[in-house]
DNA sequence: GTTAGTAGTGAACTAAAGGTTAGTAGTAAC
DNA sequence: GTTACTACTAACCTTTAGTTCACTACTAAC
């Protein structure tokens, strides 16, 4: 096989890319904290009163996170008291609208195909968890 | 907080949907197993060929997950020899090009923003890596 | 002085995801 | 008879993700 199968070379790009999307927006969290960052909230413990069931420790490392991807701004309010620090989301955080929007509409259609019609979800998911 | 916070309200709605499709299409291979899946790959081996570094294992239950959401459709083709199986995306698959192609894009202008003008990656990814 | 709020961090743990190795059963080529 | 192909699967191991709990340091209210 010296030249490439034209499938693989059609969806290389493609591959990488989705890899890399998901590898930045992928996990459990991260995309809620994005969710609730443009919804408005802002301060460290507001977004772990909105953000149910997430933890300090992991809430503290995704921000950190999203902050390395130009997703977040980390803003410390040094003249108020107690210290306040906020967490803003960036402009360029505006890009993931349409990706959250896209997945949302699917998770929505595939969870009313699934719940509504087939009845055989994946293991132990989308029927018992309505977080 | 008898009425809930109105913020919270418009976003559970997208939340849960985004929280299910992450679930559904999230993970190391899922999104890839289905982008070599309608870029022509049906065959089990084939499919672990074309998709570098994936193993047996974890392509077998990968398929599994796929086929109870009703993204790929597994037959048997009793009649030839070697029994012959093959993997086919579902009609069904085909909504998900809107989000592999959304979730590309993203990735894609993503990875020029990382490693073309910031430079600051997360932490061992997206730079050293070429899949 | 005790409690609660600000924003976290470190250690120790569990759970889940994924990887490695070997092996099944049948066919067919060398 | 050994190797290689078909499509897997069980057992075991490692790695990563996420949880729990305790704790810092400072301010303000009770």
């Amino acid at each position: 096989m010296k030249n490439p199968d034209p499938r693989q070379v059609a969806c290389a790009v493609q591959l990488t890319a989705v890899e890399d999307a998901i590898y930045v927006l992928g996990g459990k969290w991260k995309l809620r904290i994005v969710i609730a960052l443009v919804t408005g909230y802002h301060r460290f413990n507001e977004l772990q009163r909105a953000i149910e069931g997430i933890s300090a420790r992991v809430l503290s490392t995704e921000l950190k996170s999203l902050e390395l991807n130009g997703l977040v701004k980390r803003e410390v309010k040094a003249d108020q008291i107690p210290v306040v620090v906020e967490y803003l989301p960036t402009e360029y955080a505006e890009s993931l609208k349409e990706v959250i929007a896209v997945l949302g509409n699917w998770g929505l259609k595939h969870k009313r195909k699934i719940t509504g019609k087939d009845a055989a979800p994946a293991p132990g998911k989308l029927t018992n968890k309505g977080t």
